[in-house]
DNA sequence: TTAATTTTGGACAAAAGAGTCTGATTAACG
DNA sequence: CGTTAATCAGACTCTTTTGTCCAAAATTAA
């Protein structure tokens, strides 16, 4: 199992911050992006034509096509990427499954992971990927394998 | 999909401190546990055995058989039956998914993840059963549904 | 000893997640 | 116009996770 977002949504947030990485408005193909990180192509075209669809991203077919950020970089975060292929469920879910966990009936970790809960949060919504972009492009962010 | 474990992790974390509500050696059939926690028997009986396998529940047949914590309640942390059950990957994965993150090669949120992550260890170390017995005995702590 | 009640073990089924394949559509360029 | 290169759509397969079923073994109590 993946740590905290499916596999998909883990493809959803290399390849968007890739897409980030090129200038404004250049279109990427599918091909370029699987081989730069390593992932499954089709799977990731399926995900990328969601991103579309919700509006996040947007496409062109034919030759010289491929995909781009819909809007500047810095109005795109993390969590717009979360809440388009997973669900934002995790901001309010039991962390350990009580189905009905709540401030007045708590599980025996409800503050604790309410606290963890708003980190994450704030982790992902403070970064957007105009900001991540910045960073990859400094020489000690390389985390693709190129 | 679960927050953060799996369903079967979150059944298990469930069910053992269940246990714990009751006086040391004391058996506990699945049948009262599913029933407590309305969660599917067999499947919580495969769950048990695991947990029975790998030391921390003891176990008998027989009418008036069931399980039991296998050592005292304070010497079992939640940390104990996520490793059992789930393993604990999550202590050292990218949560972006990027296989070769590492300090010298980190992602976008690789700090911010890592202090989370320890937070989520210590909120799983720093709970035994024990102490959480105590806290669910407490009346605003009901989170099943009896 | 017999009946009842429980865990145990293994096989099986269903559902969800991940990944693949093919053909259609679209657009750039010669 | 025809070729080429890309997205788009949908069906399909494979794997993992979740959940179910049944019979065997063990233990208690009558």
């Amino acid at each position: 199992m993946s740590v905290l977002f499916s596999r998909q949504c883990e493809y959803a947030l290399q390849a968007v911050t890739y897409l980030a990485l090129k200038k404004e408005g250049e279109m990427t193909s599918i091909k370029e992006v699987t081989r730069k990180l390593g992932i499954p192509y089709h799977f990731l075209a399926k995900t990328l034509q969601s991103l579309t669809r919700k509006g996040l991203l947007v496409s062109l077919k034919g030759p010289a096509g491929g995909f781009a950020l819909s809007m500047p970089a810095k109005d795109i975060t993390l969590f717009h990427i979360v809440e388009a292929i997973d669900g934002v469920d995790f901001t309010n879910q039991c962390v350990l499954g009580f189905p009905d966990c709540s401030g007045k009936n708590p599980c025996a970790v409800h503050e604790k992971w309410a606290s963890v809960r708003d980190e994450i949060y704030a982790m992902l919504v403070n970064k957007n990927v105009s900001q991540i972009a910045r960073d990859m492009r400094k020489p000690e962010y390389r985390s693709s394998s190129e």
